[in-house]
DNA sequence: TGTATTCAATACAGAACTGTATCCTACTGC
DNA sequence: GCAGTAGGATACAGTTCTGTATTGAATACA
């Protein structure tokens, strides 16, 4: 059970494995075929005989780290809309440990939203995964509103919104600058105050 | 008067506005030197007569940037400062306003966001830079505070680290869904909440 | 007017990268 | 064991890019 095609996964597996680190270290452009195959220990026979290109490679590697992603989000879920801390600590919490490297996570993300800007078609997918993202963010804090009472005058999605923006611009001050602008500071000193001038109890 | 050495400074200048462009359609790895003196009308022979490597002109072209930027900022202030609105219009006027290009703005700074987190020296650079940047805007805020008996529960600093933050991530999620998400929707309906809740007439 | 100089164009050599075609090895099934 | 096959390595050809060396044209200066 070990070699009928699994082992062709496993390499596939690995090239994006090695692709992802790369690409962190030096963007899409920057990194080139044999890097990649570098890193993952292989050759680039190997490489063609799975991806017909970079580009193909690419839309690969945003489909699997998206997949895993949305897959973390699930699995985090069901914990935070239910047991301990506020809505925010819920939000905050999932945006954190959903992506266990935040700073490699932070480079890839950007590079792929990068790309999308450039290219329309990569937009669309993009689009449509962060709109599932936001979506699973927007369910849990309708869940944690309706159960503890809270009544928001903005629609959720545009708190989402802005949650998610601000997560993305203070975590970049954050890596730029992680002594004057610890991980979280930001979001942990505003958001609440948003969340206050605009929710009320029932 | 036409040619001693200004015509040197005009062909570099050509060099560097063909770079941004470029730069900004493909990224700095996605650009060739070629791309780039094709932009500006050049050969690749007046290219290596103005700058030693690609490298090199990135630099320069963070520095003119950089350079034109703050020479925006400070022909604004003085207006922005005495004038009319409140302190938020000032504040968000001059973060659009200082660049007239939103979309290549955006492309360009994060481009040079993602270089910095690859490349200390880059980094510091690019620190000093938003550090001038916040400076201005932290001047802003306290003069407009000032001017108008509000008081801030929190450092301007702080708020200031807030508004960029919210201003970039905003302006990512615009330039992807222009249509969901209109140019400084976020930023003007949460802001004022914000700025409602750190700040007490004295 | 003639000479020197400066700046960009051109020509060229070398390196890096891509993609393909072929070979080699290790499993598969019989 | 023994063909057949799949997957990855190796070798190779073509392209693209970089950087340098040389050339040519236009301007400054005498």
């Amino acid at each position: 059970m070990e070699t009928p095609k699994r082992r062709r996964s496993a390499t596939r597996a690995r090239l994006l494995e090695g692709a992802l680190e790369v690409f962190a270290e030096r963007g899409f452009h920057g990194a080139s075929v044999e890097d990649i195959c570098d890193r993952a220990g292989f050759t680039r026979g190997a490489f063609y005989s799975n991806f017909a290109s970079k580009d193909e490679l690419v839309l690969a590697l945003f489909q699997a780290t998206t997949d895993r992603l949305l897959e973390q989000i699930a699995a985090l879920l069901p914990d935070l809309a239910n047991q301990p801390g506020t809505l925010l600590d819920a939000v905050l919490g999932l945006l954190d440990e959903a992506a266990p490297d935040q700073r490699q996570w932070h480079l890839i993300s950007t590079e792929f939203t990068l790309h999308a800007l450039r290219h329309p078609e990569a937009a669309a997918a993009l689009n449509l995964q962060r709109a599932m993202f936001r979506d699973q963010l927007t369910r849990l804090v309708e869940e944690i509103t309706r159960a503890s009472g809270l009544q928001m005058s903005v629609p959720p999605q545009q708190f989402v919104r802005l949650v998610i923006a601000v997560h993305e611009g203070a975590r970049a001050q954050s890596l730029l600058e992680p002594d004057l602008v610890p991980a979280g500071s930001l979001e942990h000193t505003f958001l609440p105050l948003v969340l206050d001038a605009v929710s009320s109890r029932t």
